[in-house]
DNA sequence: CGCATGCTGTCGACTGATTGACGGCATGCG
DNA sequence: CGCATGCCGTCAATCAGTCGACAGCATGCG
């Protein structure tokens, strides 16, 4: 996921990424990104200093400030601007002339990139928008994060890695909690409740229940 | 010394160079580069692949197998010889489309030496302001020293070196300590709370405490 | 050597969050 | 309607993390 400042960027940028294949998102705060952040942290970062240069430093200086910083930012300056470049070294990682071939853009975020992406990739289980980081033990729906407890997490991550069937609560006891069936399959309810409170009312189906047997995690596929 | 590829390069490139201060040799072949070599190596090269990619793509492929290998290689290309680019990623750190602006040129070679100069010193870990020295044992915060001692250092060395990933007592015990696990767990806890002080009320949550699971650096969730 | 200082690991108490349980209520189904 | 099942509000017990304090140990200094 690549950040792109200002939030509401050119045509022209807009369409060269989307074309491109990234995946994108505006923001026009620093301290926005700690919010939208996704699981795997932001992937790089594009600054449009052309209209706003102050805007853009000031910008690339927060990212690089970042608890979780962006691992590569790519700078678009006029070539007026290029003399600015000299005392922002550390700003930046490549730059961009502006206006831009859209091929060249595309291959300076793809070299840019290049060194990231033979690094390894962190497992991630992924299911409708929903991302859980099993090394970060994070949690995000649609790019805002969920703030799981512990049992909450193991629970979902279980449904999430096993989507669309269905599990009886002695099942998901011991499964997830590893009791043998102890009289208290109400737990599992109670949890289910609390998870879909925190999925937020409009991703709550994501847990289905199926009366007199269980539950299920997304996906009845057939229903249209 | 930078090499330039073809021996006699476009005037266009040859008095940009002049003008930026850079001392060059045009170089016909590989071999001539191991002759020439300057006493402390190439500092980077320029290939030109205009008018005759394969030769340009060629000496790339040769300058990266030198014995010692020059250490920033930029390409010229055409427009139409982006797509180029995909296939050898390996072979150049960065790349100026033709003709080019001369402060471009001029701006990307800084940039070049100025990442070349600054990744050496990869005896510097950083991460979001906090800066530990390997070499000297410091770790400064935004510019201001921090005070820590050999294992407060150890600690926060092994977090900055994976931020973002959780981990257990068990295993920071094992992998900072050498331990074996046996039974001291807390130990972590009061290290980090140590640690948490000596950040600074601030910055103490640069190191989260994941319930249940155990401790991760950077990466805040903070959501507001 | 004797002492002071600082680092390291351990312990017990405190605090707040998590968790599982219960009873009442709503809803679906025959 | 009557029953079964699931949902919700609430609460107490428990647990994990934090904190203050302290003892053992190494190091530095007079």
């Amino acid at each position: 996921m690549l950040a792109i400042y200002p939030d509401s960027p050119s045509v022209d940028l807009a369409r060269t990424l989307d074309l491109s294949g990234y995946s994108w998102k505006g923001v026009a705060t620093a301290e926005l990104m700690n919010r939208l952040q996704p699981v795997d942290g932001w992937m790089g970062a594009v600054v449009c200093c052309e209209d706003d240069p102050e805007g853009g430093w000031a910008m690339c200086r927060a990212l690089r400030k970042l608890d979780r910083p962006v691992r590569r930012i790519l700078v678009l300056v006029t070539g007026a601007q290029i003399g600015d470049l000299e005392i922002r070294e550390n700003l930046f990682d490549d730059f961009l002339l502006s206006p831009f071939h859209p091929r060249e853009l595309e291959a300076r975020l793809r070299h840019m990139f290049y060194n990231e992406l033979t690094a390894p990739s962190s497992s991630v289980v992924e299911h409708a928008g929903l991302r859980l980081n099993l090394e970060t033990y994070q949690a995000t729906f649609g790019g805002s994060p969920l703030d799981l407890t512990y049992m909450e997490y193991e629970l979902l991550k279980y449904f999430v890695q096993n989507p669309g069937r269905v599990f009886s609560r002695e099942i998901l006891l011991s499964e997830v909690w590893g009791y043998e069936y102890f009289g208290g399959a109400r737990t599992v309810d109670v949890h289910v409740r609390r998870l879909r409170a925190k999925l937020g009312e409009e991703h709550a189906h994501l847990i289905e229940t199926v009366r007199s047997v269980g539950y299920r995690f997304g996906a009845s596929k057939w229903s249209g």
